[in-house]
DNA sequence: ACCTAATTTATAATCATTCTAAACTGTAAG
DNA sequence: CTTACAGTTTAGAATGATTATAAATTAGGT
């Protein structure tokens, strides 16, 4: 077994998963890459299917990706209501989003002047602060 | 007719829509209020047809909401995927999003320091910045 | 090799949103 | 004031993403 499959079992045991040979081909797509990658379910799904023999069912893609989102091994970007994508990138950083081709790009936390508020709501303490950039062509 | 009758008129025929008696009760359930107001089409819906004598097809809501969006009497918010949320404040503001009850209070673009981003996309020029601050309870 | 619980899968169900087409209505011309 | 017609409303169908179901299959321990 290869050092990156046994590390794949251990991010699915973490996630309390079985390491299946579908989910080790999900994790293959997902984390054998030297760029993050981000993506919809579908994208995922076609992915998956087009490249590889045995297929493997829309629904085991959407249990496997949201078990990695809770256990924090996928960041999950909420762009509008349409495009729900994920994130193999797990940092606290932000995005840039170009809806005339759908792209996002990361922007890293450190290429962003830290964001002070000057307003705090009694009795709430803050969770997350994310930031989205939308961007067109010049 | 009321100045404020005619202020909807206004707005409905700068959106290219005509002043129908439906849509007019959607402007006053939108329009008629002291604070802003966050809504999902649905809460929008079940407000205007609970009250109401002269049920409003969803349909309807639907459109009317849509049509105000794109002439800029609406704002969009992109939480998450499970939650459109629409904003009668259109002024360039901001969000804290409370996840325990899906409460959204707007956060003035005064109350939060200038974003300066220290990295640009070549080719690439600024749309919007968005930040949501997701809170929960202390 | 067997047992059992976890998993996969095709399919159905659900939910938000959009589409459709027939009935209705606002508007402007006569 | 009436008419004509394009715009509007509506219920219901269609779509698309996501979740649920339940029967067949598989992983992991004994």
């Amino acid at each position: 077994m290869t050092q990156k499959t046994s590390n794949y079992i251990t991010k699915l045991r973490n996630s309390k998963l079985r390491p299946t040979k579908q989910r080790i081909k999900i994790c293959e797509a997902l984390f054998d890459r030297s760029e993050t990658f981000h993506f919809t379910i579908r994208d995922l799904y076609n992915l998956l299917t087009n490249n590889l023999v045995h297929k493997i069912s829309l629904a085991t893609v959407y249990n496997t990706v949201h078990a990695f989102k809770n256990s924090g091994y996928l960041k999950q970007i909420n762009i509008d209501s349409n495009n729900n994508y994920f994130d193999t990138n797990t940092s606290h950083h932000h995005h840039f989003f170009d809806e005339t081709n759908n792209e996002l790009i990361d922007l890293k936390n450190e290429d962003i002047k830290k964001i002070e508020l000057k307003k705090i709501i009694p009795g709430k303490k803050i969770k997350s602060v994310e930031v989205l950039v939308k961007i067109e062509p010049e």
